[in-house]
DNA sequence: CAGAATCCGCTGGGATACTG
DNA sequence: CAGTATCCCAGCGGATTCTG
């Protein structure tokens, strides 16, 4: 593939792929990624899996990754209607590092909450 | 350590690791991360290194990576004040996630930017 | 079922001014 | 230098309604 990846610096705010770091970092897109992650999807089976996301938000993450060529939208010509949405290669390639999110995220869950008692209780002052 | 990381499920709305993947996939906690990993710095340091991040952003951020024990402060009792932050342990694990992270985007950026201009030459019908 | 469209509240986040 | 405090706007995103 022979991609120069050292001409995009995130660092640098007008840099587009400050941006697409927003995208894949975004709060919809990583719980997306992840509902796909084990094979293709109809619309309303990512809407069960991804709890409390709205039908808005969906269509447009969705429409977003499938802009950005990380997932393939599939029209079935049948009534009732059926689309089904599958990550491309590119799509998949995001699956480890949001998946590595993911697992960090529950490795160090009681860990977090544990820091927060800690600091809160410190910051004493900010009660009546 | 021995985590029982199948308690927590982001894809349950009301879990807490939710929220978490929120905070660590938010577009500041990514690029400060970055640039507190290779040691401690300055708040000014800090601003000039993720480039047009304004100081309301760069304190609130910080203040939620101390919160959750991702981010040590230490205040240096001089004039004009020093002030350095550090990764912790866990802040320090998250490194490499968030650093694959940054790493996907790079390498995948003019693949994403060229699926971008097929997709927009495609959905012709949104003009005129 | 899959979605488009609309209304609208909330807050993320920038700009600016002030302080220790 | 390292913040804190305010003002304020844009847009994220939820709820609801309507259609093919």
């Amino acid at each position: 593939m022979s991609l120069d990846t050292s001409q995009w610096n995130p660092y640098d705010r007008n840099c587009p792929s400050r941006r697409l770091l927003d995208r894949i970092g975004d709060r919809w897109t990583v719980l997306i990624i992840g509902a796909l992650s084990d094979g293709p999807h109809r619309f309303k089976t990512i809407t069960e899996r991804v709890d409390g996301i709205s039908q808005k938000m969906l269509t447009q993450t969705l429409r977003g990754l499938e802009r950005d060529g990380l997932v393939k939208r599939t029209v079935y010509p049948v009534v009732p209607p059926r689309v089904e949405y599958e990550l491309t290669a590119a799509g998949r390639s995001l699956c480890k590092p949001l998946a590595a999110l993911e697992e960090w995220a529950k490795e160090h869950m009681s860990g977090v909450l544990a820091a927060r008692e800690t600091y809160d209780a410190t910051t004493v002052g900010a009660d009546a």
